[in-house]
DNA sequence: GCCAACGTTGGC
DNA sequence: GCCAACGTTGGC
């Protein structure tokens, strides 16, 4: 693919412990750096997954930390793996089962990304949306760096303007700046949003105080062993977001059910090819 | 195929 | 823990 080409996208994990179906769906930036290469396993959203379709090896992924203290964009990934089946939506002991999707008609799918840097100043959403928010004057001093073009490429981006969706497109323009603003930093002393950002220059690392949810030890972080694999990517359903289907928000579970969620769950480390 | 009710996301 | 925003469901 030549650079032209090259896309721009950004995608949400949570970095906290959170037990869905009995399983961990923890996937912090130190998950990812360690994994390397992941499945992005569970989108079950149709406007995310079909962005995902879209997505081309070699593309650039904002990793972004979600549902969290501290929200914000952690880290620097690739699109390793091009769309294929997302086979935890057929393993009825998976937190993303989907039952209502059977093998030869796969609904839902994913990418592998693969990790590529980890922000060296975490860069908190509060930030950006203070960004976005006083986008009519010049930057502050402490981001001058960023420019009032930057601020406007800060403004339109969908992390800003419809925070929920767990995939989303990013401009060029969008990601040159937040790699910039990762190297640079520049913010520790000012102050924004509601929540002061953390003053700490490193990235958050991933926090697992959490008290709702312990942290299950039946992941396999370290074992390395994939699920059934069975990946291979076999037609094009060219499915459409269409809202007729009958599709129950209830049925995999009474009231865990999280499949809508960004979340990856455990480290899995997973390379065919 | 519209749209109100419902359920979830996710920041704070 | 609260609740606003918004995606999805499902009746009509």
């Amino acid at each position: 693919m030549t650079s032209t080409d090259r896309k721009y996208w950004l995608m949400k994990a949570e970095p906290d412990s959170r037990v869905v179906k009995g399983k961990d769906v923890k996937f912090s930036v130190d998950d990812f750096e360690a994994a390397r290469t992941t499945p992005w396993e569970g989108v079950r959203n149709f406007e995310a997954r079909n962005l995902m379709k879209e997505m081309s090896i070699g593309d650039k992924i904002l990793f972004y930390h979600s549902n969290c203290k501290s929200p914000g964009i952690a880290g620097f990934a690739e699109v390793s793996k091009e769309a294929y089946p997302d086979y935890t939506a057929w393993d009825s002991s998976h937190p993303y089962f989907d039952p209502k999707t059977k093998q030869d008609d796969p609904k839902w799918f994913m990418i592998d990304a693969t990790f590529l840097s980890r922000a060296e100043h975490f860069v908190p959403l509060s930030l950006l949306r203070h960004i976005a928010e006083s986008a009519k004057s010049d930057p502050p001093d402490e981001i001058a760096y960023i420019g009032i073009d930057g601020m406007k490429a800060v403004k339109a981006m969908p992390l800003v303007t419809r925070g929920r969706l767990s995939v989303q497109r990013v401009s060029q323009e969008c990601w040159g700046i937040i790699e910039m603003m990762s190297e640079k930093g520049g913010w520790e002393e000012m102050t924004f949003g509601k929540n002061k950002p953390s003053t700490s220059k490193r990235p958050r690392q991933a926090v697992t105080k959490n008290p709702r949810a312990k942290t299950n030890p039946t992941n396999n972080d370290g074992d390395g062993s994939e699920v059934e694999g069975k990946a291979d990517a076999s037609e094009e359903p060219d499915i459409k977001p269409k809202k007729g289907k009958k599709r129950r928000a209830s049925d995999v579970d009474a009231g865990t059910r999280e499949i809508t969620a960004p979340h990856r769950r455990s480290v899995r480390t997973k390379k065919e090819d």
